[in-house]
RNA sequence: GCCUCGAUAGCUCAAUGGUAGAGCAGUUGACUCUUAAUCAAUUGGUUGUAGGUUCGAGUCCUACUCGGGGCACCA
């Protein structure tokens, strides 16, 4: 808070500068004043002069009954009146006529404007339009020689100048860092950006839609908590300053989540943020989307059958295929072609044994652990000296099986050192009853079968907070011993459900807005 | 945190150590069916920042900033 009214003020001394042209400036102290955009920046602020002179608000209201542009030219009919709305992002001049196309969300749409239908006044505000303007039209639709379907503009408003020139459609803005840090030029840019991103959120709505189809009731459970519990990460620490408070955001909502069971409801699930204080990378950002679920009475198994049920269906009702984050190969962009996914169920359940032993030779759990690492070394897999036995495994796992696995693959049984909060199988108590659903080479969702044992419980979070200097959370551990009926539980990664659903190569590109480190922002003027 | 690649006009990109360029956008003009409109003219740069080498640096060297990719941390 302390900070913005200094903020503030070199906001405006910046903005003043540019307002005060250039032969005032100067003269001015040392300041390293014109910017490069200053010249088309002070262009465009004439024109909100010019168009206030004429008695328009360049900055407008409201412009109702505007129609998609997509509707529109869905629902076309000879000479209908319509109301259309968006960005200006192409205008060809043509004498005494222009046509223009504007953009809205559904997409673009072409306005076709004459000097002898507006009169001279209403044709020559088109002088003074620039692409990256927002226009309301109104007209009639007619059709093109060359077959667009189009709208005789009768009336054009202005309804927000733009002070800044926006990128063009036609190279698009493919620097990344800009992408991701102004993401609505990126929006504006790049058609497939819009494309991907509008999936997502009729992914997540889809998502949400199954699981209450399958009688799962949505819920919210804290994001600060005071003790960061449900996985094995570092959190993010903030304050709350009236309770003098120190809180983590959380990293999972599991243990909340358990805690409803505990009350009674038999099958919720929440989707929403965590937050994990790791590297950024192609695959993970530090706040993320996950779906967890929790079913009592059921196992793992079925909630195995759940996720496969849940991601064949949310890919069926938004891309209507099974085959899914194909990709045709760009020239334009040297985007290569990628192999669509095939996600037909059922999807094969293995053992992690078993996945191990058929990739690192079927007498890998009877060798030594030494004889683990000459294999290790003749696969070409690296190995870190600290590593424990079943860490030595787990590589073999990750690089051989999870890393090279395209089609859905549901991993079971793993071994109960990698998942402290699931239950030990009945049978061979070295393996917990969880899954681990494997598509392209990520993990997409886990699966468990729930600790319910408040006694087994409390040990394991013990052992596991001796490691890291993490709390244990009691009240979870009371919970529990007012009893928790067996359930089942998944997690699913949404960003990653994104991502192989629409092809997205790095989760930047399913993120609205990644995490960036901040800009460096031009201290021109200020006070520094 | 480590390795590696990158940063040039508003956007997309050029430039054997020797005068920083093009297309688009912008500006001015012509054009009433264009759609990457066309035609003519034209503005625009402290080459990410700070040092260094050199007669001379966008180009070579060092550090830093930001970003991409990889590794590590982490499901």
């Amino acid at each position: 808070m302390a900070r913005s009214p200094v903020q503030l003020i070199n906001a405006q001394s910046f903005m003043m500068d540019e307002n005060s042209g250039s032969p005032a400036a100067a003269p001015q102290a040392a300041a390293p004043t014109a910017l490069p955009t200053a010249d088309l920046l002070q262009l465009r602020r004439a024109k909100v002069d010019q168009w206030r002179a004429r008695g328009n608000d360049p900055f407008g209201t409201a412009f109702p009954a505007t129609q998609l542009a997509a509707n529109v030219i869905a629902g076309y009919e000879e000479d209908q009146s319509v109301r259309v709305a968006g960005r200006l992002v192409a205008i060809r001049e043509m004498g005494k006529s222009v046509f223009a196309h504007i953009l809205d969300q559904s997409g673009r749409i072409q306005l076709y404007a004459q000097k002898n239908v507006l009169g001279d006044e209403g044709f020559a505000q088109w002088k003074l339009l620039d692409l990256g303007d927002w226009v309301g039209a109104e007209g009639n639709l007619f059709t093109t020689k060359t077959g667009e379907k189009s709208v005789r503009v009768s009336a054009l408003t202005l309804l927000s100048k733009t002070l800044r020139p926006i990128p063009s459609e036609w190279y698009g803005l493919s620097d990344p860092e800009a992408r991701y840090r102004q993401r609505y030029l990126d929006l504006i840019a790049n058609p497939e950006v819009r494309d991907t991103l509008s999936k997502r959120s009729q992914i997540v709505r889809e998502v949400r839609r199954f699981m209450e189809d399958h009688g799962f009731m949505e819920v919210e459970t804290p994001m600060m908590q005071s003790v960061a519990g449900g996985a094995a990460a570092r959190p993010f620490t903030t304050h709350h300053n009236a309770l003098g408070l120190d809180l983590y955001l959380r990293i999972a909502p599991e243990l909340y989540l358990k805690r409803l069971l505990v009350g009674g409801f038999t099958k919720v699930f929440e989707v929403n943020r965590n937050f994990r204080n790791e590297g950024i990378s192609r695959k993970h950002n530090p706040e993320f989307t996950m779906l967890e679920a929790y079913w009592a009475y059921a196992d793992f198994d079925q909630m195995a059958s759940l996720v496969e049920s849940l991601i064949t269906t949310v890919a069926e009702r938004v891309f209507d295929t099974l085959a899914v984050g194909g990709r045709d190969a760009d020239p334009a962009t040297n985007t290569p072609a990628r192999e669509s996914i095939d996600l037909t169920p059922p999807w094969p359940r293995e053992r992690y044994r078993d996945a191990v032993c058929r990739t690192a030779g079927a007498d890998w759990f009877a060798l030594t652990p030494e004889g683990r690492r000459a294999r290790c070394a003749e696969l070409g897999i690296e190995l870190s000296p600290a590593m424990e036995d079943f860490e030595v495994t787990n590589q073999v796992f990750e690089k051989l099986v999870e890393a090279r696995q395209v089609k859905p693959l549901f991993i079971t049984h793993l071994p109960k050192e990698l998942v402290p909060l699931a239950k030990q199988n009945a049978e061979d108590p070295s393996v917990v009853d969880v899954f681990e659903l494997i598509i392209n080479g990520q993990e997409i969702s886990p699966g468990y079968t729930e600790l319910n044992d408040p006694i087994v419980q409390r040990e394991r979070l013990v052992a596991q907070a001796g490691e890291e200097t993490q709390l244990i959370d009691e009240d979870f551990l009371t919970a529990l011993e007012y009893g928790m009926p067996p359930a089942g539980g998944i997690g699913i990664g949404i960003d990653r459900l994104v991502m192989l659903l629409t092809g997205a190569e790095s989760i930047r590109d399913v993120i609205l807005f990644p995490l960036m480190r901040p800009a460096v922002r031009e201290t021109s003027a200020a006070g520094q």
